[in-house]
RNA sequence: GGGCUCGUAGCUCAGCUGGAAGAGUGUCGCCUUUGCGAGGCGAAGGCCACGGGUUCAAAUCCCGUCGAGUCCA
């Protein structure tokens, strides 16, 4: 792989490749004693209270220098993307500079927002998060300051030497010393993309990686990187990362990076506890507490699943380090030291505090829960003496109770044993390590492949006109039960908006339109028979004109809701998924608590007042570049599409990039009724709602279930509640009689079966036929037998007209001949009947004219069991 | 997206190898005490989340719905 680090500018300047003598990997450096990488271990830090740099430099004023330095050799300075990767399905967060454009740039469908370019992005990584604070130098949030060139095979940005020589010059100009940086090779795959990188090392440092992406994934590629396959791409991307708070840290030389980046906040901590006993924990305060800044701050709302999820996580870490220390403030006043800094954070900030307050009080809950069941389980396993790791792992996987809060409780039990094995959590990860892969759409993959030299269809649904859903077409090819025409009113599936329905038509003849489908820019009619189409003919499309229209006014009373949403519970509101029906739509948002019944109304009030306004709904194409520059990320509600021209859908202040089709006006939606509100995940709430005819008629049916409810009771439906609740009382208060009457009835009863009794022995043998339920003949047993045990030994045998009949004992008998379910088993068959049993009490069921007779066998075979 | 757990008295929970609803705490009443705190006796308070199924019989077993918790990717 030399050839590829066999860059001009090292020879040009000099420099030498040399060996590790430590470590074995090969480095550039021009330092011609050198004999060690660079990188730790085999270099230690140097810089400690010896600064490498010229100058001391904060956070912002490094990323400036680092903005600024680009900016003059002629780069453009691109915004920071979002930490939350909204524009992902495979990563949650923003992990590099390089994840604000993959897949889409990276793979050449969509051009960059500038080309070459530099950002410091944001990023955070919670792979070491175990290890923050107590190296000194672990982060979970870092900003990667980077420079991109995207070159492609008609046009070179610049390549290695460009790269190189700008990496140079910006350490020059921070008044370093060239003669200590060393480029160590080292090949670099992520994402699906790999290249060789060079990792920029001084101090013993690593300042940043130097990335020359140019291979992908492919199985039969000849390139072999961590045991995966690649090749060379046609275009080649410069993906460079410089850790701005490394160059910070590097820049003062202290201690650690925390006491570096964070020094008024661990000051604010150190105050309040003891910074000499909890160094470690109140350093990853520091940082856990700027991580939560970004995604909160961000938008991400704390969750049990996805990105709400490592939310979550890391707040709760928070949680317990401040527990541990007896830090008693809120996490906010810490993470709001951070989020201050943040211009755009700050109309956020009381959500951000609210969503704090919510998280600590789930989570006190949670540990108060942990412990009692930590106890309870302590208790189950005394008599051994030892909780086993099973249990413990139980704790955590299922109550989320960690083996340390545990352990805490069980301090004072000496009786039992508690054994956290070292890997514990890696444990508990393996447990969940089987993963079911979702096995892609096969058909649609034959399908991709023959739609493959077709040319994109042209859609005419989106400058259709209104009344006549009809249009002229010509078939390009016939696949299976597919047809493919050269242009196509027939809206396919997307966007949470199903495909339309409706007819192809051929001179006479015409088949229906079962489904629509865009691949790729291909759309295909699924219809019911393709016999007599051939490549080549013209045939009539008609769409079917009731349910476009539903779906139609659906889609853009989604939009209505979800601005009507955001407007009323705040700018952390994000679409989820959506889906529409002819007959009603939901939309999945995010939100951090249940909503209320005064904010459902309120939202559907907003809803409908947009639609009463009866603003212009505008649908125009936008280059994607300069849509996003205008309206930001809040444009992919419902994902982000891979092209460079995108449809934006403005209706007012809400506009989004969708695909899908729209009212003209919003009063053509007609009225919007939420139905339904559900919470689908915590995080995420589901909102069902009507739109047009569908929401009259939903609300008609309400109105028909309250009359009916009413006419019922023969009331007007104004008083229902009030009459409901009257109503419920009542019974309330007769089934308390009742059960009073029966206990009642059951001892008149009980008093009278005394005098069938036979005594045998020391046994008292009662039988009785009584004219009640089984329900009361249980309640009689339970009289006699277990309340007013005496020392009696009591059998009771009882039946009724319905032909029900039971068999009690009382519990002093011993003798295990006597068995109640068995004796009934010998009565069943006399009685034409079935039953069953313990051994103290059998019920059973036969023939209510045998009833008599069977009481009597029951006496006999009693009789004998005895005898 | 996947796994696990839980819905029983106002609250915290037991009962869940199927047999007819229990404890602690809180509430109310009476007694004891100089008062506070506390103690004693008693009472009220349950669609055992909802809907199906299995069974002679379901709080208990099975399926579904709704609600809650938690872990992992």
């Amino acid at each position: 792989m030399l050839e590829e680090y066999d860059i001009e500018y090292f020879k040009i300047n000099n420099f030498e490749r040399k060996r590790c003598q430590k470590c074995g990997a090969y480095f550039w450096t021009r330092d011609k004693d050198k004999i060690t990488c660079g990188d730790a271990p085999c270099d230690s830090y140097s810089f400690i209270g010896n600064p490498l740099f010229k100058n001391n430099y904060s956070l912002d004023e490094m990323r400036e220098k680092f903005l600024s330095f680009f900016e003059k050799n002629g780069h453009t300075r691109i915004e920071r993307y979002p930490v939350v990767a909204r524009w992902r399905d495979d990563i949650y967060l923003t992990i590099a500079s390089i994840a604000n454009f993959q897949p889409f740039v990276t793979s050449g469908k969509v051009r960059p927002p500038a080309n070459p370019l530099t950002i410091s992005q944001p990023c955070i990584r919670l792979e070491d998060i175990d290890s923050v604070g107590k190296t000194g130098r672990h982060l979970t949030t870092f900003e990667m300051m980077a420079h991109h060139a995207f070159n492609y095979p008609s046009k070179e940005i610049y390549w290695k030497n460009e790269t190189v020589g700008y990496c140079e010059k910006f350490l020059e100009s921070l008044g370093t010393d060239l003669n200590k940086v060393t480029y160590k090779e080292e090949p670099w795959a992520g994402g699906g993309n790999a290249g060789p990188c060079l990792e920029v090392l001084l101090g013993g440092l690593e300042l940043a990686t130097l990335v020359f992406m140019s291979f992908v994934r492919d199985d039969d590629g000849d390139i072999l990187i961590n045991g995966e396959r690649y090749r060379k791409m046609e275009n080649y991307i410069v993906d460079t990362g410089y850790g701005l708070e490394r160059f910070v840290w590097m820049s003062q030389g202290r201690s650690t990076i925390y006491d570096a980046l964070f020094p008024e906040i661990i000051e604010k901590i150190a105050k309040l506890s003891n910074l000499e006993n909890h160094r470690e924990r109140i350093y990853a305060i520091s940082d856990y507490s700027r991580c939560i800044a970004y995604m909160l701050g961000d938008g991400i709302v704390p969750s049990n699943v996805k990105s709400g999820y490592l939310a979550r996580l890391i707040i709760r870490r928070a949680f317990r380090l401040m527990d541990e220390i007896g830090l008693e403030i809120d996490l906010y006043d810490i993470v709001f030291e951070h989020a201050k800094k943040i211009k755009e954070f700050s109309d956020r900030l009381h959500v951000i505090r609210e969503i704090l307050d919510i998280e600590r009080e789930k989570y006190d809950d949670t540990i108060k829960k942990g412990k009692r069941l930590a106890l309870k389980k302590a208790g189950e396993y005394k008599k051994k003496g030892k909780l086993p790791l099973n249990v413990l792992i139980d704790l955590y996987d299922t109550y989320g109770t960690p083996p340390e809060i545990v352990k805490e409780v069980l301090r004072e039990e000496k009786d039992i044993v508690l054994e956290i094995p070292d890997n514990f959590y890696s444990l508990v990860a393996q447990i969940h390590a089987k993963e079911e892969k979702k096995n892609s759409n096969k058909e649609d993959n034959k399908l991709r492949d023959k739609l493959s030299n077709l040319p994109k269809t042209e859609r005419l649904y989106y400058v259709h006109d209104k009344d006549d859903l009809s249009f002229d077409a010509e078939i390009l090819e016939v696949i299976n039960n597919h047809i493919v025409l050269n242009k196509t009113l027939f809206y396919p599936e997307g966007g949470g908006q199903p495909a339309d329905s409706g007819i192809l038509v051929f001179n006479d003849r015409s088949v229906d339109v079962l489904d629509v489908k865009s691949i790729e820019g291909v759309i295909i009619h699924k219809v019911s028979d393709t016999s007599f189409f051939k490549k080549g003919m013209v045939v009539k499309g008609i769409v079917d004109f009731e349910t476009r229209l539903a779906y139609t006014k659906h889609h853009t009373a989604t939009h209505i809701v979800l601005e009507a949403a955001k407007h009323i519970l705040g700018g952390h509101v994000w679409q989820a998924g959506a889906q529409k029906e002819k007959d009603r739509a939901r939309l999945d948002i995010s939100h951090y608590k249940k909503i209320g019944e005064d904010e459902i109304k309120n939202i559907e009030l907003v809803a409908n007042k947009i639609v009463m306004s009866n603003v212009k709904v505008e649908c125009y194409w936008m280059d994607r570049v300069e849509a996003e520059k205008k309206y930001g990320f809040s444009l992919y509600q419902g994902g982000v599409p891979a092209d460079d021209t995108i449809r934006i859908v403005k209706i007012g202040d809400n506009v989004q990039a969708c695909a899908g089709t729209h009212s003209n006006f919003t009063g053509e939606v007609g009225f919007i009724k939420i139905t339904k509100v559900e919470r689908i995940q915590d995080g995420v709430e589901r909102l069902e709602f009507s739109a047009g005819e569908a929401a009259v008629k939903s609300v008609q049916n309400l109105e028909d279930t309250l009359k009916e409810a009413s006419s019922i009771l023969k009331i007007p439906p104004e008083i229902l509640p009030k009459t409901v609740k009257r109503f419920f009382d009542e019974w309330k208060d007769l089934k308390k009689d009742n059960e009073r009457l029966r206990e009642y009835i059951a001892r008149l009863n009980a008093k009278k079966l005394l005098k069938n009794v036979i005594k045998i022995k020391d046994y008292c043998l009662i039988t009785g036929k009584i004219d009640l339920p089984l329900n009361e003949l249980m309640k009689i047993s339970q009289v006699m037998v277990i309340d007013d045990q005496g020392n009696d030994k009591v059998i009771l045998i009882l039946g009724n007209n319905n032909g029900d009949l039971i068999i009690s004992l009382s519990r002093n008998i011993k003798d295990r001949k006597i068995d109640a379910s068995d004796i009934l088993k010998k009565i069943c068959p006399f009685i034409n009947g079935v039953g069953g049993g313990k051994r103290y009490l059998a019920q059973g069921r036969g023939n209510p004219e045998k009833i008599e007779e069977g009481l009597n066998l029951g006496k006999k075979i009693i009789m004998e069991l005895i005898g």
